[in-house]
DNA sequence: ATATATTTTGACATAATAGTAACAATGGTA
DNA sequence: TACCATTGTTACTATTATGTCAAAATATAT
């Protein structure tokens, strides 16, 4: 069972795009809708969207279209929702708490169960329910807890060394805020966030709109 | 001038990383260095290397490699630094404070001038050193202020909206934290960063590694 | 109820794009 | 000067996206 073939990163990055379009339809009633009215609500090309589908399996039917209530509810079990999903965040600062606060995380079944952080002014703090621990109990925290996901909110001198903790204790899933890569194995998925590199990447493509 | 064939989005990418390591290069006193010596420290082919900076121009030396400050300031131009750009940070929530607070941004030459929320209870407050003030007085700001870059760090109901009151005021390039796709027009470059998609790209990866 | 037209998928063929390899050209180095 | 390292460029390969169409199901007409 399974894909036959490799999932391309360009597939990856839709398959969360059609989970959301498809939640938007049930919101509006929408009960079906063919690949050709999906693209043109998300401007891909419905060539495309067969094809990507294909790679999980036939959720259409000719002449009818999709369910869409089916295929939200395949794509959510393809991306893996559907269950709990429990994270610590490695770091209290600003962006730690704002990822502690985010409620849309925990509607799609992403629980922040911990958080860490070395410095005395945060340890002890609450964030939510949730109170930040010494990073020193993180690793008792993680052989007791089914933690799947660590996010790593703290700057780069440190990154490595927490992220090496994370995955000595089990955890094969890093959710990187920092500005380094992480190369932690073959069988760790790392998924970076790197918002300076976002911001260039805008930048870039306004340094190349003008000079057209 | 400027580059003759598209920039594909992987290059676009890649321009970031690339300037990350040369910063780090630099930082332990490397001078010059060869496609192959960067290309295993950023795994990725040399070939590719060198034909992503030829989209740019000839910044190697043949028998030499690239003189890494050189090359630094060449991709930092590229990409728009050495500038100063100003963003104005639409919601003041958690995300935005985040957004404020975090330092790297200020370093790149990414100055926010300007935060704005709609909630009695943020207006007033002080992020920082800078004021949190009211939505309503959003336009006039954007007005009297040369603001580049407007990032959107509200709930999606509102966020069409506000990212139309950017536009209609002059700002080119919205920067979009919102859980919706923005068409704000040709000349309007929106980059998204969207965080619940790149937990479920992260969950997606785990769910077929377990496959394997 | 049955036949016919229409819609739309899934699969495959084709086109476009992106990545890798190869190598002549060229400046650095011995 | 001769050799070596390494680029920039071109050719090739692989991957990704798009177009096409037979098959299948729905919708419509009779």
């Amino acid at each position: 069972m399974g894909p036959k073939k490799r999932i391309s990163t360009a597939v990856i990055h839709r398959l969360p795009k059609y989970y959301r379009h498809l939640g938007e339809l049930i919101d509006t009633g929408v009960q079906r809708i063919s690949s050709r009215d999906l693209s043109l609500r998300m401007r891909v090309t419905a060539s495309q969207i067969r094809q990507d589908l294909n790679h999980f399996g036939g959720f259409g039917q000719q002449g009818y279209g999709y369910n869409v209530n089916t295929l939200y509810n395949e794509i959510g079990k393809i991306l893996g929702l559907g269950k709990i999903h429990n994270i610590v965040i490695v770091g209290a600062g600003n962006l730690g708490q704002a990822l502690a606060h985010y409620q849309y995380f925990r509607h799609r079944g992403f629980h922040i169960i911990g958080m860490f952080d070395k410095d005395e002014a945060q340890i002890g703090k609450k964030i939510g329910d949730i109170e930040v621990m010494d990073v020193d109990a993180l690793p008792a925290f993680l052989k007791e807890n089914n933690v799947e996901i660590g996010a790593i909110a703290i700057p780069k001198s440190e990154a490595r060394r927490m992220a090496e903790i994370l995955v000595e204790n089990g955890v094969k899933q890093i959710w990187n805020f920092a500005h380094l890569d992480l190369h932690l194995g073959d069988d760790v998925i790392v998924e970076n966030v790197n918002l300076t590199e976002s911001l260039m990447r805008l930048s870039f493509r306004a340094a190349l709109e003008k000079k057209k």
